[in-house]
RNA sequence: GGGCAGGUAGCUCAGUUGGUACGAGCGUCCGCCUGAAAAGCGGAAGGUCGGCGGUUCGACCCCGCCCCUGCCCA
């Protein structure tokens, strides 16, 4: 019997009831693996379950952040790991659910996040905005060529993590995934996808959805307690659209359809993440995909 | 009916005062990814330059006619 569940694979695919089903046939509680579900108050946009919806199953790692809080893998990581060791204790299966790839593996495998300092993330920053990536590359070339190599001279967000990783640590940054065989928990990855124009055609549903049942009034709120000041927060997709519509840079139809557009571009991006993993067993969420999850869970 | 502006990549638009379209942004496709990952970044594919005819060695760029769009005048 396998230790661990994941749910993974593109938004909008029903990754979240499905594994609501498995918890409930295997004997499960559900851990989120979302980035921005962890976010308190951004619900509507993150078609985050409601209470009901979740039909009794305990959620784990929903509602963590505050908004205005930086997202940080590392931090999930070690809570997830927490709560996942937590349930293994009490014979609960974790089922791990969500569609942020590096989130998932950050759990399930061996990733090292070599730490963060404030101080020098800030003044990095700083010198990003005042000389430009091309700047800092040249700088990460001599401290740490091959690493530079691999960065884009226009990557600056990756060539200021690069540079403060060296900084703290006074090593090169050498940073590389893990490969898929050696995983932390004995893991089965359930992956949902449907054809693409079906689920092109979904998202543009689920996005109309949100915005007819208010979706604009929670990222109003949410502006109220900072959400513009999340550096996270503030750019996720369709919450970035609608402060522009509070700022009134946007129309609403105009958010809506830029939404809709940057959640299919999310899409692909989730795919060509997940699909790398050959450890994922795939299933076309039109299917009965409940029991087929099953019966690969208890191969 | 007349005048003006415009018709160039799927979209919005650059561009060449005649010599194989140098295009850009967005979209699309593919990919990358170690503390922002719903983020950040890379690559590729797309064009009979509105139509027909003329001038020319050669036209997307010149001439004529026509069609379409917008604005103005009547």
């Amino acid at each position: 019997m396998t230790r661990v569940v994941a749910v993974v694979g593109p938004t909008a695919t029903g990754k979240s009831a499905l594994g609501i089903a498995i918890a409930q046939r295997v004997g499960g509680e559900v851990v989120n693996a979302d980035s921005m579900q962890l976010y308190r108050g951004m619900d509507i946009g993150t078609a985050k379950l409601t209470e009901a919806e979740r039909e009794g199953v305990p959620h784990h790692l929903l509602d963590l952040w505050d908004v205005t809080r930086t997202a940080s893998v590392a931090d999930y990581q070690q809570q997830a790991r927490q709560r996942i060791d937590e349930l293994l204790r009490r014979g609960v299966t974790p089922v791990l659910v969500g569609g942020s790839g590096l989130y998932v593996r950050a759990v399930i495998d061996p990733i090292e996040f070599p730490g963060t300092d404030p101080e020098i993330r800030a003044a990095l920053e700083a010198e990003l905005a005042a000389l430009g990536p091309a700047e800092l590359h040249k700088r990460l070339s001599a401290v740490d060529p091959v690493t530079a190599a691999a960065l884009s001279p226009l990557n600056g967000r990756k060539i200021v993590r690069a540079l403060e990783v060296i900084a703290i640590t006074g090593g090169p940054f050498t940073a590389a995934l893990p490969s898929y065989d050696d995983a932390v928990y004995e893991a089965v990855q359930i992956g949902l996808d449907l054809p693409t124009p079906l689920l092109d055609e979904r998202v543009e549903r689920r996005v109309d959805a949100m915005f007819d049942a208010g979706f604009e009034d929670e990222v109003r709120r949410l502006d109220a307690e900072g959400l513009r000041d999340g550096v996270t927060a503030s750019r996720a997709l369709g919450y970035a659209q609608l402060l522009a519509v509070i700022d009134g840079r946007l129309g609403v139809d105009a958010a809506r359809a830029d939404t809709a557009r940057a959640t299919r571009r999310f899409v692909r991006r989730q795919r060509s993440w997940f699909r790398r993993d050959p450890r994922i067993h795939w299933l076309d969420a039109a299917d009965d995909s409940v029991t087929h999850a099953i019966q690969i869970i208890q191969r």
